[in-house]
RNA sequence: GGAGAGGUGGCUGAGCGGCUGAAAGCGACGGUUUGCUAAACCGUUGAACGGUUUAUAACCGUUCCCCGGGUUCGAAUCCCGGCCUCUCCGCCA
């Protein structure tokens, strides 16, 4: 993974003013004129070495060949030519961190189908999907449900671990399986591979999926290890062909991955404290896509990702809207990005659930994630991901959403093979 | 944790300091043969960057045999550091 390259600097140099634009929409620092006048200025030094080394060659031809006076004069010639070399090498090792550092702010260019905007108070719902459901009792929240029907131990969490820690008890912890083995045939079904990846990786795994340089505040590490947790299984099963050279036969490859993701939801104080909405451990189902370097054919695999989400929330019933996400809440490197937001009665909104990226070539580059085409001309691929079901996130609009006037909750139909046929959450 | 081995092209695997961008095999691609398939035979087959050019074609140049330094007129080949992989022993599950 040595490609650290954001954007190629030749579409960079042809396409300065969408950069300049793009790094506005998102709010993403980049110093596109200065880079480029460091790419102008490398680039004339490269030439000047390269001379240097085609003379340095002819040289060393010669020498093997040449009486030993000769050799005496060219090894003379030879040493001016090092000496300039090495002022020039000099001049280039000055320029090349700063060029580097400049070339990975570069973002990627948002789709011209993303709506501009300043954050996600400005995304635009694209549609909203299931009935809002009215309550003819006083709905629990699901912290009361939880604790009421012993699903759910929060106090007991926060003492073992801290703040945004919990426990799934009885019930809950199988609804909490039951939600994912569900979501994981779901998907099987579908055609897409399963995984079960490692979620402790090196720094340019975190790197090749951009979630480093920029993330270091939101993802565990550990330091004796110099190795990262990762936040979503995304970032090895992105990474699984980085350093590969794939057959354009086998693409798209479709994966299902089960982990468990770890936040450090730092600088997030305040936000969300309540229940198991913002946490530091939970369980995600995630797709991830490898596909060719087509952007038609990754605008099409983005929409079936998501139909493939929207399809889970479907068949347990829960409301939903979709949201395209604005200008400045996609991230450096999304090309354009949907959130599935569920209805949650205790926000008396739409939380975040799912959210559904396209990448175009940006991660592979930066993991050198490969394939052959047709023509055995070597295409860095696209990536794409999208969550399948996050739990216990998704549990706090299930557990709301189906409760009952008695205080039980009735368990969807879709989960009860998973819970033994088990209708209904009660005490136990 | 202790001791050792090693990192070469899509893969496997050779490689006396100049003739090695790299043997050989496999794979892939093109062709011959063939009722079809298979087999056999012949040929082609690394990448990035820069220049010439209408050209992602051809040609020329430079760099690249894990990364970074060093020795040398010259390094895949010698030396040092780093990263990574593997084996044995110990420990643990």
């Amino acid at each position: 993974m040595r490609c650290m390259v954001m954007l190629d600097i030749k579409f960079i140099r042809e396409n300065a003013e969408k950069i300049k634009w793009a790094s506005q929409v998102k709010k993403i620092e980049c110093d596109v004129d200065k880079l480029l006048e460091l790419d102008a200025a490398l680039v004339k030094l490269r030439q000047e070495i390269q001379n240097i080394q085609t003379e340095k060659n002819a040289a060393g031809k010669k020498i093997s060949k040449a009486s030993p006076e000769e050799k005496k004069q060219i090894i003379e010639s030879m040493a001016q030519l090092k000496n300039r070399e090495k002022d020039i090498q000099t001049q280039l090792d000055e320029m090349e961190p700063a060029y580097q550092s400049l070339l990975l702010q570069v973002p990627q260019i948002p789709s011209e189908d993303v709506p501009v905007g300043k954050d996600d108070t400005e995304n635009v719902e694209i549609r909203k999907v299931g009935a809002i459901r009215e309550f003819d009792f006083t709905p629990l929240d699901h912290v009361e449900l939880g604790q009421k029907l012993n699903l759910l131990d929060i106090p007991r969490g926060v003492k073992l671990a801290g703040a945004r820690s919990y426990f799934l008890t009885g019930n809950g912890a199988l609804l909490h399986w039951a939600v994912i083995r569900f979501a994981v045939d779901f998907m099987v079904k579908r055609g897409y591979f399963p995984m079960y990846p490692p979620m402790i990786v090196r720094e340019q795994v975190m790197r090749g999926t951009g979630y480093l340089p920029g993330g270091e505040e939101q993802a565990y590490m550990c330091e004796r290890d110099n190795l990262y947790v990762a936040g979503t299984a995304e970032v090895p099963v992105t990474a699984y062909f980085s350093d590969e050279i794939l057959n354009q036969a086998d693409l798209p490859k479709k994966f299902v991955a089960l982990s468990t993701c770890f936040r450090r939801e730092a600088g997030t104080y305040g936000k969300d404290t309540a229940g198991i909405y913002r946490i530091h451990q939970f369980d995600k189902v995630e797709q991830v896509i490898v596909g060719r370097n087509d952007e038609q054919q990754s605008i099409e695999l983005h929409e079936e990702i998501l139909a493939n989400s929207e399809g889970i929330l479907q068949a347990l019933g829960l409301p939903y809207r979709v949201m395209n996400v604005c200008t400045g809440d996609l991230g450096r490197g999304q090309v354009k990005k949907y959130d599935i937001e569920t209805w949650m009665p205790s926000r008396n909104s739409y939380g975040e659930t799912h959210s559904a990226s396209r990448f175009y070539d940006f991660q592979a580059r930066r993991l050198n994630l490969r394939y052959r085409d047709e023509n055995g001309k070597i295409q860095f691929c696209h990536t794409l991901n999208n969550t399948v079901i996050a739990s216990p996130r998704v549990l706090i609009a299930i557990l709301e959403l189906y409760q009952n006037a008695d205080g039980t909750v009735t368990v969807p139909e879709v989960l009860r093979p998973y819970m033994g046929g088990m209708e209904t959450l009660k005490r136990r």
